[in-house]
DNA sequence: ATAACTATTTATAAGCG
DNA sequence: TCGCTTATAAATAGTTA
């Protein structure tokens, strides 16, 4: 165990180096916070390794933050304003952004159009034109598809209707059917199944729904 | 000389006090730098006496504003005050409001439609066509206003036409006025004339000039 | 406050598990 | 990466000047 005078020098060895960074910054904070009870002191060590690793050490009974904000009554340096002048500055441009954004839209709204001269005018004009014509498409789009969708609802419905009167003549033409339950029967299952299409009936005349409109459909919808 | 174990415990005595602060203190200083030179690292102490003296180590090469801007960006302990978190919030605020008008600004150019329904499609339809309709009669007018002007300016220049022929013809009734120069006719004078106005000369014949600038008489000429 | 001295305590480099 | 050990370097309380 070699232990001759120690030299204060760069460690080069890595490993070497990350020990007595180690060991030594405990040292440190152990006496730092010695010196905080012995003499009532508050400290703040910061420190970052050669590897921009961060520890620090922070007397109990107080922050980080109160000791530099202390620091920064205290001290001449001014710590933390270029950061707050950077976000002013942010801020500021925000607002401005914000400003010019707020503007285009009122114009997009048709009030400020004083400030226009006849080309902005025109270029508005034709904008607003093609804006148009896409939201218009877009509905058109929209209510085709919602179109499209009742009428595959129709579809359905019709096929389901045609079933269940087939079923019903087959039933009416075979006897052993209506003896199998009560004869009422009929009645109250088909009842049940239309009431779903109309509150009220209880039955149909035939072919009835075979020409219903989108818009009964939508009807039939909303009393569902 | 009393050398027992040193007990880590706060001392009373005030003198005994500050001579211990300020061995330790430059003890923990000594303990810094040599941890700077052997590792390599960047330590920051900023320390308060008990009677809120400030002192601070900072490792050579580098700023304690340095450190700290470091120590912002890595750790998370909110060391700014009220002032910046307001900044924050309000930066944060901004930034969705913004974003919230570019959204806007987009469904008024016909982007982002898909997410509309068709009410909404609907009533921003309407809105662009008014709009389109306020744009249009706005431009409408400003080429009314522009044509009205040139109307007024073309009025002016006929009119000024008009008296300056009067002239022409007092003066060819007139001997007197002929004899005075030699005998130019009408033509050539017209053309002087004409040219005299738009050089900037100084005396008007007729009343009727007055109004004319120089300008106005070079657009009357674009005109004609 | 600061410096020097000195008996002690403490820190720690290097080695080992 | 730790924790432990140990010989030695360094720190320091108390004192004096």
């Amino acid at each position: 165990m070699a232990r001759g005078k120690i030299q204060i020098k760069r460690i080069e060895n890595q490993t070497t180096g990350q020990v007595t960074y180690s060991k030594r910054r405990n040292g440190l904070f152990k006496k730092a916070h010695e010196l905080t009870v012995l003499c009532d002191a508050r400290v703040s060590i910061i420190m970052f390794s050669s590897s921009n690793k961060l520890h620090e050490f922070i007397s109990p009974n107080t922050t980080t933050k109160e000791i530099l904000d202390l620091y920064q009554t205290v001290s001449d340096v001014d710590v933390w304003n270029a950061h707050y002048e950077r976000m002013q500055e942010t801020k500021r441009k925000l607002l401005e952004t914000n400003r010019n954004l707020r503007t285009q839209i009122k114009q997009r709204l048709g009030e400020c159009l004083d400030e226009f001269d006849i080309q902005e005018l025109c270029s508005l004009e034709e904008e607003m034109e093609n804006t148009f014509k896409l939201v218009r498409e877009r509905k058109f789009k929209s209510l085709g598809n919602q179109i499209e969708t009742t009428k595959k609802k129709t579809r359905a419905s019709k096929t389901y209707k045609k079933n269940l009167i087939h079923e019903l003549e087959l039933r009416a033409e075979d006897p052993h059917y209506g003896l199998v339950d009560n004869g009422g029967d009929y009645d109250s299952v088909l009842g049940y199944q239309l009431r779903f299409h109309q509150n009220h009936h209880h039955h149909y005349p035939n072919h009835a729904l075979h020409e219903a409109s989108a818009s009964d459909i939508i009807t039939f919808h909303l009393l569902e």
